[in-house]
DNA sequence: AGATAGAGAATTGTTGAACAATCCTGCAAT
DNA sequence: ATTGCAGGATTGTTCAACAATTCTCTATCT
């Protein structure tokens, strides 16, 4: 019953040592599909088939189902099997304004936050540009996304980083109706970039208004283009 | 495929049709039992005794932990089950992080809000002095929480609402490690009337800045109180 | 032609049993 | 007091079975 140290080293790895159920590994290999959009919204997922492409069990399948649907990346339709999930207008709407009063009251409060997240969010930046200059425009989405998750985890919470990761991989299931990825995600490069300037500078309440302003341009557009795409 | 204007109506009711999983019964269930107390921190839960009293099988009584383990009401060890959580200092305070960041910036935007909305905070104000006078403690807390979920609902977002009704319920595995109910909750009253009064009368940038006092001092002396009574 | 009804197939919901992998318990040995 | 080691208990995962529900296709009717 010492007091050790190390212990507390060494309890930090105890994540690293491959203790996940198939179920958990199951869940991360859909939803990394889902995101990078090799699952289609609106796909039906059927548990034998899925069962047999990933060689598991259709009860570990519904284990891992269960996780995603939670996450909102598929949804559940009782006796009818599970689906990716098609986000409606109000679904983008919603989004937008929980990542509004998240990332808003994050930045307000950015006087508190330590030097290193503070540059995670100009890195971001950079990194959209540096994509944006190469035509990886895909790729400038994600940096996009990596910027607002940067914002967000100006609050120092936990909490509020796996709450943003799960809105960002949310958004992303609208960003696949879209056609046009370069309009989509290019024209947010320069206002990403002032704003990171205003906080490097320390104007954190400046950048906190700008903010503002950008939600209010980005959410209208945005829908306005998720709207014009819904096919049906 | 003519535009059928009661359709939408009845489109509502589909959900009491009663579609829902055991699982999901079973989730609805223990999570009841976890937020009442009945189930305390650190409790586990064995398949097997839980399967048999619940009378459902080990593998539908799974897929009901892992919802549970995903709104962190459970924690799941791997190969050593699944306990109620016991939630550490850095969880309070993560979770009046994140609290604060959401229900400040839903009053500051409260201007928006329709008003059934503000009714339902000076609702639940009045619902927690009344609870205090007959001195139910307990309901004075529930109260409490009413009120904050209020708050979040001044956002007109259901993304918002559901997250604070999944905070607010792991807050309630704060709560049970703690006595004296009537110390925990009654302090709160009164400044909760002033913020409920500033929102009625408009004045949301105010009741903003008097939530924002409030919070520095709430989360100071829970964290102060949980941590005094913390065993072990 | 188009709508409707109904039979049969396919899929999901749930259970129970089985076995492997891992953890826990208690005792012996040092 | 700590370590090593069996044996028992629990979890992880699969499989097979059946009930409940939905889907599909054809026959029927207007």
């Amino acid at each position: 019953m010492t007091a050790d140290p190390w212990a507390d080293l060494l309890a930090a790895d105890r994540s690293l040592l491959d203790r996940t159920s198939t179920a958990e590994r199951v869940a991360d290999l859909l939803r990394q599909r889902v995101i990078d959009g090799a699952l289609a919204p609106g796909t039906r997922l059927s548990e034998e088939s899925a069962g047999r492409a990933l060689a598991v069990s259709r009860n570990t399948l519904r284990e891992a189902f269960r996780l995603l649907v939670h996450e909102r990346l598929l949804v559940h339709e009782f006796h009818r099997g599970v689906f990716v999930r098609v986000l409606s207008d109000e679904d983008v709407i919603d989004l937008y304004r929980i990542r509004r009063l998240l990332e808003i009251s994050a930045v307000r409060r950015a006087g508190r936050a330590p030097a290193g997240l503070v540059a995670a969010v100009d890195q971001a930046v950079t990194e959209g540009e540096r994509a944006a200059t190469e035509e990886r425009w895909w790729d400038v989405g994600t940096a996009n996304m990596r910027f607002h998750e940067a914002l967000a985890a100006l609050a120092g919470s936990p909490r509020v980083n796996e709450t943003m990761r799960r809105l960002l991989a949310e958004l992303r299931l609208a960003f696949h109706r879209m056609s046009r990825p370069r309009e989509l995600h290019e024209p947010y490069l320069k206002p990403h970039r002032e704003i990171s300037n205003l906080i490097s500078a320390g104007r954190v309440q400046d950048a906190a208004d700008r903010l503002e302003g950008y939600f209010d341009a980005a959410e209208a557009q945005l829908v306005a283009a998720y709207r014009s795409y819904t096919p049906e």
